[in-house]
Order: structure tokens, then C-alpha cells, then sequence
DNA sequence: TGGAATGTTCGGCT
DNA sequence: AAGCCGAACATTCC
């Protein structure tokens, strides 16, 4: 579920009935299911499960904001919990916060259920694949500082900057994290698409006018991604539990051996980074793209 | 049956 | 050093 816009659509949709809540109570639904199970989620949580449960109980929720891909909710000094503490969530593939009117597991594999004060619903944290975390700061936001800037903070300036000091094929390059944080391979191959430019190309290679063109061609595409409530292309949803529309304006993600809207050339899937990679082959050249203009305007008509 | 899926991290290689 | 690759993590879906 979670590229930038739809943590940042999770974490809109956390605040109505999030902000100022108190944590009354944690469950732990699968942690005695089976054997393996409190390993698990020792992973999910990153430590003991009673731990987590007992520092988070009686604490109250003082902000919620998105960090690239992650959901920071800061929360105020209360019985357990050390001051400055932070609950940090990454929702990995496919974790799911949803509000809920009940305090039993609504689905399989739903991890923790936060009761709340004054607020007749529960907050549900369910995740099938487990790549999703849990964890629990205080003030040491090293993580965080890992990574690099929020592709909508930074400048067109410093955006050409890094990326002409960089070697990597963009595809890469906007993958990882440490050059942006919040793009994934859906907003990756769409920016690009945007931008015209082909996933291989090299950063340090690019003129400042493509360059250009990519920074804005990843802000219009996250800004359209955000206001259309993300993609949901499995089972996304926020945490009202409704669904994301921006997968109908997809141009290429998903879209193999589909026609381009463009210039209806075939879409094409490729590997880099070890993930699926898709694009245009006619709009999004190596070397010089967009060549086919007038030929691509006259196929559309048709 | 095998492969792929919106993510991150690791070790090994060039 | 920088970049690349594959594997691992765990589960579901086609």
C-alpha cells in the first residue's frame, strides 16, 4: 500500500479522529497463535510485545505526520513512556491502519488493536506480508536522518545537484530512499514517464532542462497522486477504509503491452534494481526522445 | 507450479 | 567508493 501519497492519504485521514486521543489499550491479537508467532511479532513491534504494549498504554497522541514513507505520531510524557517518545509505523507492502467499531480482528493477520478514549472506534494495524514495522523512538531520529530529502521540501536547485553528482540509472536513483524519501516503484515509473525520460538513463548525464523536467515531473505526479487518495492497486485503503483512485490515471505502471495514451507504442517491462520497471519505448528514449510527435498525434485521431 | 506483488536491508561482486 | 545484483523477510494471488 504505501508510497508517499498513500501515507501521506493515511495520515490525513488518521487526524479527525487520532489527534488527542489517549491510548487506553494495546492487543496483541496473533501473538499467541502459534509457536513462531511471538517471534513475529517481536519483529513487527522491534522488541518485546509487553514492552510496546505497556510504554504505549495511557499515552496521548500530540501529532501525526508523514515522513517519506513513514507515519510519526509524537506522543506526550505519560506513566511509561520517556519524553520526546515518537511511534514510528512503516507500513512496508502491504500494512493497513483502518478505524474500526469494534476491538476484535476484523481480518487475517491484524497484529495490534489500539483502543482509544472518547472516540467509540478502534484503530486497526493489519499487514499479510509483515514487512510493515512498528517501533517506538525517543529522540534519536538517526533512522530518519538517513534519509534524504521530501521530493516536495526540496528545491529544483538542489534536486539537480544531487542528482548530477550521481552515477545510477534514475530508476535506481529514485528508488533509493537516501536521494529522496517517499518514492516507490509505482511513483517511480510514473514520474519518469511523466518526464519522458527512459529509467536507464544516467543521472550525471542529464541536461538541466531534463533535469528540470524530472523534479517537476515528480512533484505534479505525487501532487495529482495525493489529491486522487493514492493508488490502490491491491487492497489499499485509508484509515476510513476507502480506496484510492489514482491507479486510473496510471501511464504506465501496470500497463505492459498496453498501448502508450501518448503515442500508443506498446508499454514496456523491463528490470532494474531487481524491480519491475515500466515505460514507453517510443516517448521515453535513451537519447533523444519525443521525435515522434506528429506521427503519434496522427495515430491518436484515429 | 512458478512468478510477481505498492519495501528495506544485507552480503558479495566489479 | 559507488553501483549493481540477488537473497532474505512472509503471504497472497494469478
Amino acid at each position: 500500500m504505501p508510497e508517499l501519497p498513500e501515507v501521506e492519504t493515511v495520515v490525513r485521514s488518521l487526524r479527525p479522529q487520532l489527534l488527542g486521543r489517549r491510548i487506553t489499550a494495546v492487543e496483541l491479537p496473533t501473538r499467541a497463535m502459534n509457536g513462531s508467532s511471538g517471534n513475529l511479532l517481536q519483529r513487527l513491534l522491534s522488541g518485546p510485545p509487553e514492552v510496546f504494549q505497556e510504554r504505549l498504554c495511557g499515552a496521548r497522541v500530540k501529532g501525526i505526520r508523514r515522513y517519506g514513507k513513514n507515519i510519526v505520531m509524537t506522543l506526550d510524557r505519560k506513566g511509561n513512556l520517556p519524553a520526546g517518545s515518537s511511534l514510528l509505523i512503516h507500513l512496508g507492502m502491504t500494512g493497513r491502519l483502518v478505524f474500526e467499531h469494534v476491538p476484535e480482528p476484523l481480518r487475517p493477520h491484524t497484529h495490534v488493536i489500539f483502543s482509544l478514549d472518547r472516540s467509540g472506534c478502534w484503530l486497526h494495524f493489519s499487514d499479510p506480508r509483515r514487512f510493515g514495522k512498528l517501533r517506538l523512538m525517543g529522540n534519536d531520529f538517526h533512522e530518519l536522518n538517513r534519509l534524504g530529502p521530501d521530493p516536495m521540501e526540496i528545491s529544483c536547485d538542489e534536486f539537480c545537484r544531487r542528482l548530477h553528482s550521481r552515477c545510477a540509472r534514475l530508476k535506481s536513483l529514485l528508488l533509493d530512499q537516501r536521494f529522496l524519501r517517499g518514492l516507490g516503484n509505482i511513483y517511480a515509473d510514473e514520474s519518469l514517464a511523466r518526464a519522458r525520460l527512459h529509467p536507464a538513463a544516467i543521472g550525471a548525464r542529464l541536461s538541466r532542462r531534463r533535469s528540470a523536467a524530472l523534479y517537476q515531473a515528480i512533484r505534479e505526479v505525487l501532487a495529482q497522486a495525493i489529491a486522487l487518495g493514492g493508488s490502490s492497486i491491491s487492497s489499499y485503503v485509508d484509515a476510513a477504509g476507502r480506496a484510492g483512485w489514482f491507479q486510473q490515471a496510471h501511464q504506465v505502471y501496470g500497463r505492459t503491452g498496453e498501448p502508450c495514451f501518448r503515442c500508443g507504442a506498446g508499454i514496456r517491462r523491463l528490470v532494474i534494481a531487481s524491480r519491475s520497471t515500466h515505460y514507453c519505448p517510443r516517448c521515453q528514449r535513451a537519447g533523444r526522445p519525443q521525435a515522434r510527435e506528429t506521427a503519434a498525434r496522427g495515430r491518436m485521431a484515429r
